[in-house]
DNA sequence: GCGAGTTGTCACGGACTTGTAACATTAGGT
DNA sequence: ACCTAATGTTACAAGTCCGTGACAACTCGC
């Protein structure tokens, strides 16, 4: 899946290859020369990670953070903080304001983008486009595709990202605030019971391919996807 | 699993630091600028942890400690203590106040996570998500399942929530007493004979694989989780 | 603006769970 | 052996949780 990262990087070079890189890996690069700037990107749409580079002009890399961590709806934006110094202190600090990982410069290319999908997969599995397949059950993020023992199943878009958020956490059981605040968003306020409902319209949709079996109810707890 | 946790912290972008994290891991959040404020919580829900400021306006931190302690009701609370000094003197104050643990600042959000894993595991075993096994019966949280031999053991929610107990607190014998408070709760009120129906119903459900024999009768005192 | 598709909420009914009481059985002391 | 207290067992009514269909509000492309 293309995810939308917000480059927050003062050095116009830097910057420029770093959007570069994110470019030819498919994903889709807003850049920012300083906080204040980022802020205003942020408050318009949320980006789905963070680069952001330690000494900033003005508010500086761990203030603006600071920042994304205090306000509810910026707070489950993984960070990947940018930083020249190797100081051990200064990555106790970093990772103490919130950041999901640390690289120094220099750094190459392919390590940032390693880094990127590594919190993207762990901060949010279900960001990356690779394919997760279970069961006889197959779901293509990258071209938004799910078919059951081949045969294509049709869901809209809410089922799409509870099919794929389960797929990618599956054999574990989860409630329903926790599915509220992974599928919906944590700044939603919605009945519990929806999840019942977008279940039951997910169960539905899989009903002909018979894999309906594998969402599975846990009575007192939530759901869970299993292909055992 | 989830357990409730609370966090008494005055500085709001720590707290909401912490708070995020816990809720990232699957835990609830309580939260407290002061101990006075933390107090109320206490005495209105018992927390499974408490993670606790060292310096607080009002009500030290340490003080707020002792009072938990003082308290019959509260004196098992598992406590980890946050400080920004790292001076070994004011460790040592920490853990004789009844600190399970103690982490200086600044500390990383994975340091955090781990200590608190530490804590439970050792003072509340079934607040982990951790698979229990014993004797042929194998018990895992995460995905809410219990199999006897392999095959799969159907409980009901109360059932479950014993099993794991039993098992986590393995060769003790507990009162009915003690399992109503730590199986359902420290403040429902039910008869101590519906123990031993929910006691009959686990003994049934595990009756194919054999395993109810794990599940024995202390006459006089309670019942025992024993494998051998 | 129009219509198809999507979304959140509600209400109803059925299935499962739970606590209690009542009765049966067992253990342990005398 | 007998008696008593403790535990096992069953049945049941009340409560809780979940599946399901209907519906109105909303979004989005056309």
């Amino acid at each position: 899946m293309a995810a939308t990262i917000l480059v927050v990087e003062d050095e116009p070079a830097i910057q420029e290859l770093i959007a570069y890189n994110l470019k030819q890996a498919g994903h889709q690069a807003l850049r920012a020369d300083n906080a204040e700037q980022a802020l205003n990107l942020v408050s318009n749409a949320l980006p789905d990670l963070v680069l952001l580079d330690w000494m900033l002009p003005g508010l500086s890399g761990i203030e603006f953070a600071r920042r994304l961590r205090a306000d509810k709806r910026t707070r489950t934006v993984p960070i990947i903080m940018l930083t020249a110094r190797s100081d051990e202190q200064d990555k106790l600090a970093g990772l103490d304001s919130g950041a999901d990982d640390y690289i120094t410069k220099p750094f190459s290319p392919r390590e940032l983008m390693a880094r990127i999908k590594a919190v993207l997969r762990r901060r949010a599995p279900e960001m990356t486009d690779d394919v997760v397949q279970a069961g006889g059950l197959k779901l293509d993020p990258g071209s938004h595709r799910v078919t059951g023992h081949g045969k294509p199943v049709e869901l809209g878009p809410t089922e799409f990202r509870l099919l794929h958020f389960l797929m990618t956490h599956a054999e574990r059981v989860h409630s329903r605030t926790q599915l509220l605040d992974q599928v919906w968003g944590d700044h939603v306020f919605v009945e519990e019971r929806t999840v019942d409902v977008h279940i039951r319209r997910l169960r539905k949709a899989l009903e002909p391919t018979e894999l309906d079996r594998l969402v599975q109810t846990v009575r007192g707890t939530g759901y869970r996807f299993s292909a055992s």
